[in-house]
DNA sequence: GATGAATGAGAATTCATTCAT
DNA sequence: AATGAATGAATTCTCATTCAT
């Protein structure tokens, strides 16, 4: 007789939710794989042994590579942001609310997997271009239409000046998502000693972020010193 | 009959200047497939298929693969970006030299590789640990470093207040990298129209970051309201 | 319409014992190939072939040409030998033993895949210094070990006389080496006719060979007329 | 002005004698690549480079891959073997001329290219039938008949018995043959010391096994206890 | 005559996908 | 549901051969 550990057959997943539990852990997986060795190198094979699995179960959960990668886009990449960001803003007043919204930020990068999203979207994406503008439309143009409320909220409510409120909001994600990419590309996490002259103090950048914004808010610009401003 | 323009046979690269220059045509090649596809998925027989050769010809120039990403890596990032930066600054004041610098640096983007180049080691470099190291020690620290003397000769000359020189010049860059970013991943060159949506005005957006930047290095901080800087 | 014997895909090994006849079976294919083409023209789908594999499953069985090679001199050498030449000699008195010895020979050259083995290891051996090393000491060593013990034997009983046996155990094995090569080399039994003048009747040639032995070691040797003997 | 050492274009082959010259040192360099790589592993390129000539050369001399092998094998094995071993015999008593053979034998196994030609025949021959069978014929063959002929002498001349001197001289010889063997595939001249224990006395073993043959020879035979020899 | 750049057929190897158990 | 053996298309890399200079 077997313990549960001995058998070389995983438990089956018999309810919806085991299954969708399987499911979630295999995107992860997938996640992992496409963020390490991107899309092409990635094997199905070991993205199954990630979650002690065998390839064919993975195709049981998916049709296909493609369509495990449509799948990390589609599933993940959405929920987790919504669910992230949306909760940052509420009810307070618009400065309030900037730096509560980038120190959730902060959060975001540390623990969720959307960093590792967005690096496997900017390696591969170009075999993905729906995907990709699906990403576009409905992740990130969503956080700029948050930030730009939020920018426009504070010019309403007087604490701010702000001529491209569109604009302005590309800069206030610009070291966000060069933190990102930073720690995603230059701090190897993996094998070997990463390098630490290559580590960056993200909170100290964040906030250093937080107070030039804050700044240049809350200053009233000179007439003709700011350029006509096009949007997006 | 065929013309001599007809023939199968490429042109011989007799002379060491000839090879010199198909070694860089392949190079620019390599390039724009590693660009569009991703390291692993790009074929040797496209790469040298988009200057004409076979791919035999291919590996007389390069022994591998790898050795092309590496060849690629070493020998075209480098010398673009000192060529294109270090002239950027001269002997003007530190503002005079920071809108400079900026101008220089849509130029850049728009018509050196380095963008495509960015786009490919963040999208590769996994696989290929020493050349990021390479690239972030012999490149962009040298561009940090750079920026990082530039805004220290302007708190020196008295143009500016800035308590953290390296870690502003993270934030001088953020943006820059954001749009190159952005124009490689969400603005397809290639196929199809691109989002007419998605079209960042690069021009403008550096503007008003510019702009953003001289206000906030001229402002004298109050005294505890920046935090204590560390530094990358 | 298919039968079950007209599908494409082989029968799975599912057992390990199936699957050790499978690796067995393809040993035995790869010593085929190897033996008519030689390692490098050898082709690894004509192996897989040869027992109605796919190229890939030989992948699933042994990770490279290389291995394969490596399998086949490790695993099939060894036991082929030591199995059919231990038996030989038994208890009886020397001169007994020799002739049985020579009559296993012959079998051993007619039915077992120990000469094409030779063959194949004279061809290729140069490529793999190791393992040729490995098979003159665990192969060849072992059988002029057994011989030089079994004429150590028969001048220790009285029947024969041997100044050198080291020496002499190789003048026993030469004849069956010769009638292994000139088998292997010019009596071609795959495709058109062999060459009639070429057989060599093999029965014949070791029986004159073993008579040949036994009036040599049956001989007492004049003093001074043998060399000083070095050994091998 | 360049001396001739400098140049990068070999010396011009403008005489007959200069080109088969050029050729036969294009032969021997094949020789030593097919010895030590296989025919299907040698590349043109090695070969032309040993003798510091250029692919493009040797395809001047020789009009393919497999004509080079046939010419090596036609031009360069006969030859060798006529010059050297017609002259062993001439015309003293059987004995005599036995132990001048085998000592003639010596000198070509340590100094002649016969035993690379055996050894690539071996090897390769299984691709080469035609020339496989033109060596057996004008070479082996020759070989047989010259010693058949030695021992036919040696009966008319009263010194020796025997019954089937065409087997015999395939026992003459299989000493030889497994010495050429030997030294070929276990004693390695390339890299790294040749393993020591592996060293065959050439001389020993030979003279050994002239000392048998005489023996042999001179020893009337017991009715009956020979067998019924068939011939090769 | 000599060269070596260019070519592309060919071989080893990988891996997404299928499917019988 | 889960498994992993089997498959073969696809890709990297090699090298015999050609041919313009």
């Amino acid at each position: 007789m077997l313990t549960s550990d001995e058998q070389n057959t995983a438990q089956r997943a018999r309810t919806d939710l085991a299954k969708d539990q399987r499911r979630m852990s295999l995107l992860m997986a997938a996640l992992d794989e496409f963020f390490e060795k991107g899309f092409s190198a990635a094997r199905m094979q070991d993205i199954a042994k990630r979650v002690h699995l065998s390839k064919g179960t993975l195709y049981l959960y998916f049709d296909s590579k493609q369509a495990l990668f449509k799948a990390l886009i589609e599933e993940v990449a959405l929920p987790t942001l919504t669910t992230t960001l949306q909760q940052s803003i509420g009810d307070q007043p618009a400065p309030a609310a900037l730096k509560a919204l980038m120190q959730n930020v902060t959060r975001v990068i540390r623990h969720s997997p959307l960093p590792r999203i967005v690096k496997v979207i900017i390696a591969d994406g170009k075999a993905f271009p729906d995907l990709v503008s699906f990403y576009r439309t409905q992740v990130l143009d969503r956080v700029f239409t948050l930030i730009d409320s939020l920018l426009q909220k504070g010019v309403q409510q007087g604490h701010w000046y702000c001529l491209d409120t569109a604009l302005s909001a590309r800069l206030v994600v610009a070291p966000i998502l060069f933190s990102v990419i930073w720690r995603m590309v230059f701090e190897a996490d993996e094998y070997g000693l990463p390098d630490q002259q290559a580590k960056l103090d993200l909170d100290a950048l964040l906030q250093l972020h937080t107070n030039n914004l804050l700044l240049i808010l809350a200053t009233k610009p000179e007439l003709g010193s700011q350029p006509e401003a096009h949007h997006v």
